[in-house]
RNA sequence: GCCCCCAUGGUCUAGCGGUUAGGACGCCUGCCUUUCACGCAGGAGAUCGCCGGUUCGAACCCGGCUGGGGGUACCA
């Protein structure tokens, strides 16, 4: 089995690419596969025939959002541009056989075309000396295919336009291009996105002219936007590198993506890639469109962010952050942040002091006798020894009991006059990391704040 | 317009002729340190897009319709 994944670099990588990219990757790596052999191979191709948007930048940016996910290919990355030369070869050998033909018909001739001969009717040009080259498309019968994903898919020549597969000045297409370069490079199943569905017959009838057997195919589903619209922009971080920034895992992002329309049981949802790929079944793939929604993906990331362990999930904090000695703030702050991106607004001032909440400020330590029971609760924790979360705790569940009051009621004044806000993480475990002297300090702070 | 694909709670899905239509995210309630999150225990939320047909029986099979999506480039 050989697989290929081929962005063109148009732009950053998309979470629908990746999702492409991700499931050619599980079918080679996948251990259930129907042809029972060993691993397949990933090849990886760029399609940068489009000379006017494809840049080394992207084809870099690309790269780089795969070897992040941990989607490494083994052939590749091969560039479709180098192949041109192959691609003239197979050209001339179309026009020769009488497959394809020059035409210099242009999208007005193909409307008057079907004006004439009816809408449903695909456009029929007639063959010039010069111009671009089409594929003569037969006007009966049809071109079928067995998507492994949607089953069998046909299109009835009647209705597909002689597909124009080279310019006028020789260079090819796209769906010509695609043919030659899965031919040559051996693949076996072409896995893609169902926006090349209507793709599929054009390249089948170029593997027909060259008389050779073509790949299997099998379109994904799309991933849409919280609108239902296909994912852009627009749609908040769009694209691998953007879902980086935002601070989320690549295990959490290869695992979400992969459940959207991955058609496993629904009763277990966190796996590695490896476990991912022991499962996957290309089969079993869903057909309709999913909607990217990023508040489960927020989810799984806590779920793998806490799986981490403190060591490495330190070391990709402190990546993240640019700041060094985190460990001790991260061992208290793990349960709860569900992306990087959390981690500094909730235990930041653990470096960088008390954040300026004067709204949190005002209503937890500036009104009912916040300050009474801050007061009391600074002599309490005066006398803890050892300074440890265990006795911090003992310490302020007693004055809790001796006052009378709600826990909230004593523990909220201290976060804000240690965190500057009303959220912070655990307040036993914070007032411990931050150790006696500065946490009385902190509190003394606050309250002489007017 | 024409061609093609799709259709289960807000979202992702399980289901594969007989189920109280299951799970997860999100939402709500309770407990847990009146935060946030994790965890646990509950809860609300689905006439399985609509209409016909096949069948003793349909979310599951067939047809039509509607809705959504994709394609319709001398882009990829």
């Amino acid at each position: 089995m050989r697989v290929r994944f081929a962005p063109s670099p148009t732009g950053a990588l998309h979470i629908g690419g990746a999702r492409t990219a991700l499931y050619n990757w599980l079918l080679a790596h996948s251990r259930a596969r129907s042809d029972g052999g060993e691993r397949g191979t990933f090849v990886l191709r760029i399609e940068d025939t489009d000379r006017e948007r494809s840049t080394a930048e992207n084809v870099e940016q690309i790269l780089d959002a795969l070897r992040w996910l941990g989607l490494d290919w083994d052939e590749g990355p091969i560039f479709q541009s180098a192949a041109a030369e192959r691609h003239r070869e197979v050209l001339e050998q179309l026009l020769a056989s009488g497959h394809a033909y020059h035409s210099n018909a242009a999208k007005a001739d193909v409307d008057a075309y079907k004006l004439s001969h009816g809408a449903e009717r695909g456009f029929r040009g007639v063959a010039e000396a010069c111009g671009a080259v089409r594929l003569r498309v037969p006007d009966d019968g049809e071109t079928a295919f067995d998507d492994v994903i949607r089953g069998e898919i046909r299109h009835p020549h009647a209705s597909m336009d002689d597909p124009v597969i080279a310019r006028a000045d020789g260079s090819v297409l796209y769906n010509f291009a695609v043919a030659i370069d899965d031919l040559d490079a051996g693949i076996t199943h072409v896995v893609r996105g169902e926006d090349h569905i209507s793709n599929t017959p054009k390249q089948l009838l170029v593997f027909e002219a060259l008389g050779v057997s073509p790949p299997r195919y099998a379109h994904l589903p799309l991933l849409h936007g919280l609108d239902g619209k296909k994912l852009s922009k627009r749609h908040g971080a769009a694209s691998v590198q953007e879902l980086r920034d935002a601070g989320y895992l690549p295990e959490a992002v290869v695992n979400y993506v992969a459940l959207l329309g991955a058609g496993f049981a629904a009763d277990e949802e966190f796996f590695t890639l490896g476990e991912l790929a022991e499962r996957f079944r290309l089969e079993r793939v869903s057909k309709n469109p999913a909607i990217f929604d990023e508040r489960k993906l927020r989810h799984l990331n806590g779920q793998h962010l806490r799986a981490l362990g403190l060591e490495e999930l330190t070391a990709r904090l402190e990546a993240y952050t640019g700041h060094s000695g985190l460990e001790g703030a991260v061992a208290i702050s793990s349960e709860k942040i569900q992306t990087l991106a959390d981690f500094w607004p909730l235990a930041g001032f653990v470096f960088d002091g008390p954040a300026e909440d004067s709204a949190a400020f005002a209503k937890v330590i500036d009104r009912d006798g916040g300050r009474d029971r801050l007061r009391a609760a600074r002599g309490a924790l005066a006398a803890v020894d050892p300074f440890t979360a265990g006795e911090v705790e003992a310490a302020l569940r007693g004055l809790v009991e001796r006052l009378g009051c709600k826990p909230g009621a004593i523990y909220q004044p201290i976060r804000v006059a240690v965190a500057g806000t009303t959220v912070s993480p655990g307040i036993f475990e914070t007032v411990a990391l931050l150790g006696r002297d500065r946490t009385l300090a902190l509190i003394d702070r606050a309250l002489a704040r007017e």
